[in-house]
DNA sequence: AGTTCCCTGAGG
DNA sequence: CCTCAGGGAACT
């Protein structure tokens, strides 16, 4: 579900709500959310103050001490909502958070269960360190540098992880439409320029879709239910059929590494 | 670098 | 009934 743009609204929320604040309970609903023993990681959360919130790529980092996190993924459907105690459990709420004199809870929400949750040591990180660099503080030149070690198609490439953090499927079309860029096209074959150019457009989308909320598709919500607008500005992703925004061609869905992928055949030729 | 699977719900 | 969905780990 969430990308970049939705987590870091998502952590901007956080910070209005729980930052500052003491963890007084943690239940669990359903274990496997947490990876580790529900009781260990009791232990080392509860009675802990919430120091920072920051994200790293699509990770939220919720710092309780110099060197102690949780670290929050929320995989397709992972949700977090700041709501009252009386509000109905819902079959998916599958971790509380409550916090030492709070009218309000934090409630981890995910249909799918794809998302993961863990209490780490922020100096030997495994989850954080094997990302690659944020990709809106990459540098030009670190950026085509980066680029020209890899191979294969572009788009699987700004989908990788380990090569850029918090790009997804909906930002990776956005940014190839923006860029002018095939998303078949291999890596090797795009020129110094047009990769200057990628990174630009990566910049522009991402920055544009923070201001805006990020984009709410089917279930993305913030932390208060409020829903995104950038999948207003979306020119491709989801658009299957209809006409390009700039150039007015049938946009084309195609299938890469099983994920669903639109492009304009006009304005992003091979 | 490219498949397979994890899991549940929505929509055709 | 079927296919699809803002992700990614573990395989080949």
């Amino acid at each position: 579900m969430p990308e970049l743009p939705e987590v870091e609204t998502i952590v901007r929320g956080l910070r209005k709500t729980i930052l500052g604040k003491r963890i007084k309970e943690v239940k669990f609903l359903c274990p496997g959310i947490v990876k580790q023993s529900s009781v260990s990681f009791i232990c080392q959360t509860v009675g802990q103050k919430v120091k920072d919130i920051k994200r790293r790529g699509k990770n939220i980092v919720i710092c309780l001490s110099q060197d102690n996190a949780i670290l929050v993924h929320l995989g397709m459907s992972g949700h977090l909502l700041y709501l009252c105690p009386d509000r109905k459990v819902d079959k998916h709420d599958h971790i509380i958070f409550r916090f030492l004199g709070d009218v309000k809870e934090l409630r981890y929400n995910d249909p799918r269960k794809f998302g993961k949750m863990r209490f780490v040591d922020l100096k030997t990180c495994p989850d954080l360190d094997k990302l690659g660099p944020e990709p809106m503080e990459i540098s030009e030149k670190e950026f085509v540098d980066l680029m020209r070690k890899r191979k294969g198609r572009v788009k699987s490439v700004l989908l990788n992880q380990k090569v850029l953090a918090g790009i997804g499927n909906i930002y990776a079309d956005e940014v190839l439409f923006e860029a002018g860029i095939n998303p078949l096209k291999k890596i090797d074959q795009i020129n110094t320029v047009k990769l200057r150019g990628l990174r630009k457009s990566i910049g522009k989308i991402l920055a544009k879709a923070m201001r805006t909320g990020g984009s709410s598709i089917r279930t993305y919500t913030d932390l208060s239910r409020k829903m995104g607008r950038f999948q207003l500005s979306h020119k491709v992703y989801g658009r299957e059929g209809k006409p390009c925004k700039r150039c007015g061609v049938k946009i084309k869905r195609i299938v890469i590494n099983q994920r669903s992928s639109y492009f304009c055949p006009r304005c992003q030729k091979p």
